[in-house]
DNA sequence: GAGGATTAGTGCAGTCGCTGCAAATTTGCA
DNA sequence: TGCAAATTTGCAGCGACTGCACTAATCCTC
């Protein structure tokens, strides 16, 4: 049972295919036609399963295009419980920001594609946001347990994450309307500024 | 055609209360029922128009529920570009989340209600954030005009705004878990964190 | 104030994302 | 091999949302 096990019975394998096939077949889509084109029906046709299936693995088209799922979450979280001590809460946000691009366990060609579709795709914001939302949760209350505060009783954990969160879609943004730099580059400097204050953006 | 004018027209007054009549309608459904539990239909029969006039007015369920128009976004793009030059562009976030919540044009129980529904419904964050998506690209066009950068050329901006805005939300949702004080005193604790830096949150 | 031009409101039919349920299929295990 | 458990599938359906064609209200001009 334990998150990075083998698990390697046929029918634990079969399913980790079947859920990279969903994955692999919405992004291979979506960079064709575009996200809003592309049917559910389509996805599942591509991957080899029925309409029905699809959403036995995933809750929306949009996660399958993410390729976001549960365990996912549970893995960031430990990773905000775990991370060293002289890491700032910003790092390790920015931190999973670049494994969430490189991902490991993922062949190469499928990890480019994910960066192309989620820089090309100006109609994926809602669903990135959408599925940041229970990020943000998660690691809030990470953070909380790893200061020690009570969930819910201070502001600053929340603000926290949310502002980390809110600047890693602005270098996504960011390159979606053009900008250069990689996202790594720009997650650095965006969480640099925050660390930093805001404060020298004045209107004069 | 100016943005405040009366329009005195018939015509015109009709559009305005039947479109506050839909806002009107969904605000108190959803604390009657909750946001999922509330169909477009019950909204557009409770305000006395069809269920297709329903989509005439908003175009999405969300965005009756939270009233903003593109109008209102065009009240706050205007807002940044003519905020005063000792303002920073932090406290102007700030600000317009305050207006919202007391918009002058509306009647007390109406921005009550408001206040109530956006604290008390943890389901509306997802249509929150969609929401806030046009209004963060609206905000950072009109920050770059006013620091007079091109658009796209600089990353810092962006990152503003969506720090901004992510940090208001973390006020919201730190009130729906039961957290305390006003949303204007929480916006305020919030940016100050933001333009002080985020610096002093290790994890050690 | 009648009459034609605009514009708003409505009904209908249809698409698409998503879900519950129960039957059919596949896999795990004895 | 044969039974139990889990997975896949089809089906029927809900609800958000849209395009279209039509009706009704408002506006403007004479």
């Amino acid at each position: 049972m334990s998150t990075t096990d083998a698990e390697c019975g046929l029918r634990e394998r079969k399913k980790r295919e079947t859920l990279l096939a969903i994955h692999r077949a919405a992004l291979e889509l979506v960079e064709e036609h575009g996200f809003d084109a592309v049917r559910t029906e389509q996805i599942a046709e591509r991957a080899g399963v029925s309409p029905r299936t699809f959403f036995n693995y995933y809750p929306s088209k949009d996660s399958a295009v993410l390729g976001r799922r549960a365990e996912d979450f549970e893995e960031m979280r430990l990773a905000m419980l775990n991370a060293p001590a002289e890491e700032s809460a910003l790092e390790v946000i920015r931190r999973l920001v670049s494994d969430y691009f490189s991902s490991s366990t993922l062949d190469v060609e499928l990890r480019e594609r994910r960066r192309r579709v989620l820089i090309g795709e100006p109609t994926l914001a809602p669903a990135l946001v959408r599925n940041n939302i229970h990020l943000e949760n998660i690691l809030t209350e990470a953070l909380e347990t790893r200061l020690g505060v009570e969930p819910g009783a201070a502001l600053g954990p929340r603000v926290v994450v949310n502002a980390a969160i809110g600047a890693i879609r602005a270098c996504i943004e960011h390159r979606q309307s053009g900008g250069a730099g990689t996202i790594e580059e720009l997650a650095a400097e965006a969480v640099t500024m925050l660390a930093h204050g805001l404060d020298p953006v004045p209107l004069a």
